[in-house]
RNA sequence: GAAUGUACUAAUAUUG
């Protein structure tokens, strides 16, 4: 059982969710240790709501599994089963960061504030998500406050420091603090190219890029990125073959940079050679082909494969499902789609999905039913 | 004595 919980692990870890699966199906027996190695795979690879379901399914549950439970349930946006997962454990203390992070992630900073207040022993963990979850707010006054009160800091808070600098527009104070750390990890020297890409400054990334003493994953995915911004599609291509190894991520990077700036059968390419996927991937193919007309069938056909693979879709991409009947002009099609929203539980049809029906309407001429729709809605419109 | 967990950094869409 330890071998192929391992190796189940190992597979999990590098986002082979489905490698990890079949590892699962395929073990002669099963522990609690294999079945939190299943459902964190899932989570590795942004499936919580699989995660979850498959969560409850666990004959014996342990604290880690509880865990992996409030953090799925507060990454689905669903902080009513993170909070009863919660009481299921008995609200263990070593809960208490779990369940302050789903608070802090879905913006209830109120009751973050107060899950941190009430812990009896706040580790470096805690404190530092305390840092983020200020910064996420854009209340720098109160982040430094905290950050000060922290009793001991590690180089990770240090990074979230600089991080929360850099994401308010404050690049100059996180340069500062940057220069205040006494030993730089690769994720430090990460947060400031990536601040130099978001601010679409190609030189001083690219420069920061080689001045730093080591690279990983995430800082080639950025460099490719900064690339792509300025539409060096050649210098992404380059970037991208000469990582030294590649993630979903860097490869959803390069098939948007594709799709963006190049062409779509580039895009489609790349996209087909992925080793894996998951539903940025997904939802990036499905926009590529929804930005053309001709694109639109595609579209509506891959978001089929989509289902088939068993990737769940998200609001977004029933946007670009959306899109894409609107650009066709069908009407009837793009009802299904409204209604096939509502059939999945944690979705369920916003303004922005509206309005595609809408545009829709009236582009075919049915300005009185697109009336009745902006009066019949659900949401208010703008 | 071996396998699973929480905080920092990289990828997608919505003024048409």
């Amino acid at each position: 059982v330890v071998s192929w919980t391992s190796m189940l692990a190992a597979f999990g870890e590098r986002g082979r969710i489905n490698d990890a699966k079949a590892m699962f199906d395929a073990m002669p027996h099963r522990n609690t240790v294999t079945w939190n190695a299943l459902i964190h795979g899932y989570a590795i690879d942004g499936q919580y709501e699989q995660s979850v379901m498959v969560a409850w399914r666990i004959p014996q549950r342990d604290w880690r599994t509880w865990q992996a439970m409030i953090q799925g349930y507060g990454e689905c946006g669903d902080i009513c089963g993170a909070e009863q997962s919660f009481a299921c454990a008995g609200q263990d203390k070593s809960l208490t960061n779990a369940m302050f992070h789903a608070y802090a992630i879905n913006r209830h900073l109120e009751k973050a504030k107060s899950a941190f207040d009430g812990m009896v022993y706040k580790d470096v963990v805690a404190w530092t998500a305390m840092v983020t979850a200020y910064a996420n707010e854009g209340l720098t006054r109160e982040m430094m406050l905290v950050f000060d009160d922290m009793p001991e800091k590690n180089i990770i808070s240090w990074n979230a420091l600089v991080a929360a600098y850099t994401q308010n527009g404050e690049l100059d104070m996180g340069i500062q603090a940057f220069s205040k750390i006494p030993l730089w990890s690769v994720p430090s020297c990460n947060v400031i190219l990536q601040a130099y890409v978001e601010r679409h400054q190609l030189m001083e990334a690219v420069q920061m890029f080689h001045e730093m003493p080591e690279r990983d994953v995430v800082s080639w995915t950025s460099l490719l990125m900064v690339y792509a911004q300025y539409k060096l599609l050649d210098e992404a291509k380059k970037t991208f073959m000469l990582m030294p190894w590649r993630t979903v991520i860097s490869w959803t990077g390069m098939v948007s940079a594709y799709a963006h700036h190049g062409s779509l059968s580039e895009a489609r390419q790349a996209f087909d050679a992925m080793p894996q996927k998951n539903l940025v991937s997904w939802n990036v193919i499905l926009e590529a082909y929804a930005m053309n007309v001709w694109g639109c069938r595609e579209t509506l056909a891959l978001f089929l494969a989509m289902n088939l693979e068993g990737v769940l879709p998200d609001k977004t991409s029933f946007l670009a499902i959306l899109a894409a009947c609107s650009h066709l002009g069908v009407v009837t099609e793009a009802c299904g789609y409204l209604r096939t929203i509502i059939e999945y539980e944690n979705l369920r049809p916003e303004r922005v999905h509206y309005n595609c029906i809408v545009d829709l309407l009236g582009r075919t001429g049915q300005l009185a039913t697109a009336e009745d729709v902006i009066t019949a809605m659900p949401v208010p419109p703008d």
